[in-house]
DNA sequence: ATTAATACATAAGAAAATTATGTATTAATT
DNA sequence: AATTAATACATAATTTTCTTATGTATTAAT
């Protein structure tokens, strides 16, 4: 996963790149170590991502042209900040919108627009 | 994944699982292929469960206790019902519950609920 | 002085799919 | 009548994506 206390591991795969692109959007940068802290942040432990899987995973959007990085030095510690590139750009939208039908499709598979999960 | 004509592979990965206990609730009883069929109607072919991912699935669920298995002979043809059981039904609830708390998180995470996609 | 936190990276292994293949029956098409 | 499509099961090789483990190094906190 990327270290799941909450959710069994097989159910977030498969989001971890739209989560990356989606929190570099409006132009925001935001280093490696920086990321796993506010998405652990943002949903309250519930998703930790792992430094495993993320650098590879950050490391594959740059080869293929969605991210671009800039070094910084911190003293005599290197930080790599990520940048979405234009095309990156379109990747997040294409991600996201494709993930925000996937859920609406799990919804009414799993009919849960009628019950009090989705609250 | 299950083949799917509309979702990105790795989007989908991990909710098989729950799509078939959740479908196999009320006590309705379901042969493989009929899950497959029923999953493409439903979705409007955006989820295409494929067999080699399935059958595996449906054996593991089995093998934990989740489904019993029912064979019917139509002509010479066999047919597999699987069927929830007791243990079943609690991991069926779990997961589908799991899910959609996973949504909410990501919906929170992906800023869906200020945007148009999550109509 | 030691531990925890910050910050990067990679490699071995596991899990869950995909893709391909196989068997066999029955229905539909040419 | 012969071929193709649909029904219905199954498994094996491969790929993808993550987990777990390990590694280096700096800086802050105890």
């Amino acid at each position: 996963m990327y270290i799941c206390s909450m959710y069994s591991s097989e159910l977030i795969k498969g989001t971890l790149k739209t989560i990356v692109l989606n929190l570099l959007k409006d132009n925001r940068k935001m280093y490696g170590y920086e990321i796993t802290q506010e998405v652990k942040k943002m949903t309250s432990d519930k998703i930790q991502i792992t430094e495993g899987a993320l650098y590879p995973t950050l490391h594959a959007l740059e080869k293929q042209g969605d991210l671009i990085t800039e070094k910084v030095y911190i003293g005599k510690r290197v930080r790599k900040y990520y940048i979405l590139t234009d095309q990156g750009k379109v990747t997040m939208t294409d991600r996201v919108n494709e993930f925000a039908d996937f859920m609406k499709t799990m919804r009414f598979l799993l009919d849960l627009d009628s019950t009090v999960q989705n609250a």
